[in-house]
RNA sequence: GGCCCCUUCGUCUAGUGGUCCAGGACGUCGCCCUCUCACGGCGAAAACACGGGUUCGAGUCCCGUAGGGGUCACCA
């Protein structure tokens, strides 16, 4: 029995290694994340490696949105970033040197005697395991085509002591002969990985636990070329609110989505990822600096967790309060397509606009009725609210309104209250439809700050829009 | 199915044998604030999967059961 422990402690590297097939979903954001504060809490180096192997399926496309994903969520790599394509040849000279030193062997079998034993076996009703018999047989047929299979240990066990998971066992007989080069000469991820994250000096291999199963098969490799072990901490995956595997459906959005589409901070987001799995105490609301200074492995949970919109979008709310009004402003503006010249109103709006937003959408709604054209379509529910009565005392307010000198919240708010009073009704019966006419809604921010935003002349107007009842 | 892993409120989690009739957050519900909606404040309901052990004592350790997840390619 050996175990994968190192107690040497080698400066500290790790990488993020995704796979450039799609957009950078948030399971792997969130992998990303661990490495990127685990590196930079020890001071050490966080390296980015594109799996570009599956040529077929990899696209330049992706991997911009890959990297823009990590630019956006503020993870940075040290150095470029690799591309594992590039490697090929120090992979199949690594295969190369396996075969030297009889840990490898070239295997002849077919497709179809591969395809026959996994029958075979399905048909016992046994576990498939592959037996090649060319493990053992060293006479190799001229130009037939093989693959060069690693000669896995067959007896014993192998212990991974897991940062996340604990001491891991398996039993050697469980791993078989897996492919390290293929037919054609091009390396396989089990071969690519191992070999890339050697030469790239990673001494913490920190991704989802979908390759807890893998991490044996790495070290096999690892040992039969005597080089040091990385110590493996392997993250539970993210699911979907269903407690299913995340999908399209429920969140495995590309993390661009969550920008655009769904208008969340990259702080939130941030945040967000780090509570999910990991905890420190009663914190919830943890910056990036204080993140780096906290995050251990030790904390990680072991088990899956659910993904929460819900958590995620009050959170952003939180984030979008505590944010620059300037920022806010530019980040919502493309939503309602508002020109440079139109950005100064929403910035001064901004205050008002984010006590109320969770998301940039919720922002650029809110906003829209400050640039909305007269005369201003009402919302349904709005409209009704503009009875008789209700006109007569916009009238009032017009009225009163109109005779300011001065334009600013606490004027307005006197003036305001000041009809109500003289009318006999309640704040909230003058409130309510000068709401309506001015913003075209039953909710908006607090009136007297509508009226300063607006201004007296389209004050008046919109209010004078409303005071008489249209006929049809 | 084989192997590996997991299991505290609906959800994310705190909890590393006694301070837990289990704490926080989101969500839900109620109240307050109030010109609407939010924000904010206060409060409530809500969990140790089940069964055996070990121990003076178990959410915390061990075993089993159930449930969940991962993985079993010349894909990564």
């Amino acid at each position: 029995m050996n175990s994968a422990s190192s107690s040497s402690p080698r400066p500290v590297v790790t990488r993020f290694a995704p796979s450039p097939t799609g957009f950078l979903h948030i399971g792997g954001a969130r992998t990303a994340l661990f490495n990127w504060l685990f590196a930079r809490h020890h001071g050490g180096k966080f390296l980015l490696r594109i799996e570009d192997t599956d040529k077929a399926r990899s696209t330049t496309e992706a991997i911009d949105a890959i990297l823009d994903g990590m630019r956006w969520l503020g993870l940075d790599w040290d150095g470029h970033e690799y591309y594992q394509s590039q490697f090929w040849a120090r992979h199949a000279e690594v295969a190369h040197r396996l075969l030297e030193r009889g840990a490898a062997y070239r295997c002849y079998m077919t497709q179809e005697e591969l395809a026959a034993q996994r029958e075979l076996a399905a048909k016992e009703r046994r576990p498939f395991r592959i037996v090649s018999p060319w493990r053992e047989a060293g006479a190799a047929p001229d130009g037939k085509p093989f693959v060069i299979r690693l000669k896995a240990p067959s007896e014993g066990e192998t212990v991974i002591d897991d940062q996340v998971q604990g001491q891991v066992t398996v039993q050697n007989a469980e791993i078989d002969d897996f492919v390290l080069l293929r037919s054609d000469g091009s390396p396989t991820y089990m071969l690519a990985v191992v070999v890339d994250d050697h030469d790239m000096g990673i001494t913490h291999v920190i991704r989802g636990d979908d390759h807890l199963n893998n991490a044996f098969r790495q070290l096999a490799i690892i040992r039969a070329m005597g080089w040091p072990e990385p110590i493996y901490a392997h993250v539970p995956l993210i699911h979907g609110a269903d407690g299913a595997k995340l999908s399209k459906r429920h969140g495995a959005l590309g993390v661009d989505a969550y920008r655009d589409e769904l208008g969340l901070l990259p702080e939130a987001v941030s945040n967000y990822l780090l509570r999910l799995g990991w905890g420190h105490g009663d914190d919830e609301i943890i910056s990036r600096d204080q993140a780096t200074e906290w995050f251990d492995l030790a904390h990680v949970g072991k088990s899956p967790s659910r993904f929460d919109f819900k958590k995620l979008e009050n959170l952003n709310g939180h984030y979008i309060r505590e944010a620059e009004d300037a920022r806010l402003a530019e980040l919502a503006a493309p939503r309602i397509g508002l020109s440079s010249d139109e950005l100064p109103l929403l910035v001064r709006a901004m205050p008002e606009l984010k006590a109320r937003a969770h998301s940039l959408d919720d922002l650029a709604d809110g906003a829209r009725f400050l640039f909305a054209q007269r005369p201003l379509d009402l919302d349904s529910a709005a409209g009704e609210l503009l009875t008789g009565e209700a006109r007569a005392l916009l009238s009032a307010a017009h009225h009163a309104l109109g005779a300011l000198a001065e334009w600013d919240s606490p004027s307005v708010e006197a003036a305001i209250r000041a009809v109500a009073e003289t009318g006999g009704v309640k704040l909230g019966k003058l409130a309510q439809p000068l709401r309506v006419a001015l913003t075209g809604r039953t909710t908006s921010p607090g009136i007297f700050d509508v009226l300063a935003l607006l201004g007296q002349e389209e004050s008046l107007a919109r209010i004078a829009d409303q005071m008489v009842e249209p006929n049809e």
